[in-house]
DNA sequence: ACAGCCATGTAACTTGTTACATGATTTT
DNA sequence: AAAATCATGTAACAAGTTACATGGCTGT
């Protein structure tokens, strides 16, 4: 979905063609956005396609045979839109560690607990290496690359205190009675029934 | 890809067919994790395709005509890897919002000063909302909803201090040179380059 | 009869992702 | 000629998502 916009608003940037904008996309979105060069073909033509740009005629071409790409102005709209728009965190909701957590449960082949230490060890390992490159970008002074790490650090720490909070309430949490199997009647339930 | 692994959960809990997987899943994960009904039954085609479950045969269905399903072996072993191997946070560097910033900064169109407001009203308003259901879930004593509650919570406030310090970033971020575009010469480079 | 839910499925679409094929160009 | 890189593209697949079609069953 991000892809998407990322092209858009490099070609808002600047015309360009296939490759460059895979580059351009490194370059300013850093390694961390690094996609497939397929993608920017395959985007591209799905954007071609909604009409959010268009291939720049050959008569226009002064770059020799590459495909050079422009943004339309429907693309600027549906681009503006986008940037407007702020992104709802709700996802979050949808958290997969919970979701390991309980299901865990659910299967009784592994414990929570041990899912919970796992995932524990897990984030002590990537705390310490997002850490190390924090270090280096500051020598390096990349004001966007620090950004990006900070912004994972800190979510690396809320996700360790949760799971401190897990763990005390792992009793409580198996302790939970199994759901109940309803083999529900077929039919048109009765009038008194919801 | 964690839907698969829900329906091995369930399944591994308690043969099942799809509509009771359906809202044996809203049960035992709650409402954030609820899915269209048919992504069950695609779901449950892809796993019958690689053995991870099977459907049993009419002989051993008690339960009319319904398609009861197992988990086998090899879906067991499918499933166990997945809890214990530790959930890689590693995504969190490709955060949007973030993008967003740096892009809105490459277009023009919107100042990266409007997507971070506008994002912060936005966090606003979902900490409130959510922290309005965390009471509720505190009254209602349901410990699965508190702990989803709480994660969500904890990542909105990392979120709001990571705005702050890309507040105070901004200046330097709009200072950033915008990208070279070089238009590399095609062929073999010379022995030199890498 | 028919309303309304149970139950199963499929078709269409989106985004992401990788692997591979194909030329063109240029240095060695 | 061979190697290496630029440049474009396609095929295939995974996973998610919605909309819709189709029966079956049972109160009203």
């Amino acid at each position: 979905m991000s892809v998407k916009y990322a092209l858009l608003a490099l070609l808002d940037f600047t015309p360009s063609y296939g490759l460059q904008l895979h580059s351009l996309m490194e370059d300013t979105l850093g390694d961390s956005w690094s996609i497939n060069v397929g993608q920017v073909y395959s985007t591209l033509s799905r954007l071609e396609r909604d009409k959010f740009v268009k291939r720049l005629p050959d008569s226009e071409l002064s770059d020799e045979d590459r495909n050079m790409y422009a943004i339309t102005p429907e693309g600027k709209k549906e681009l503006e839109e986008w940037l407007r728009e702020p992104l709802s965190r709700e996802y979050r909701l949808r958290d997969v560690v919970f979701a390991k957590l309980v299901l865990s449960h659910m299967s009784g082949q592994v414990s929570p607990d041990e899912v919970l230490q796992a995932q524990r060890r897990q984030l002590l390992k990537e705390t310490h290496e997002l850490t190390q490159l924090r270090v280096e970008a500051d020598s390096a002074n990349s004001i966007s690359w620090i950004l990006v790490l900070e912004s994972a650090i800190m979510h690396l720490e809320a996700d360790m205190k949760w799971l401190d909070l897990c763990e005390h309430s792992l009793e409580k949490l198996e302790e939970v009675p199994p759901p109940v199997i309803r083999s529900r009647p077929r039919g048109r339930p009765p009038k008194g029934e919801k």
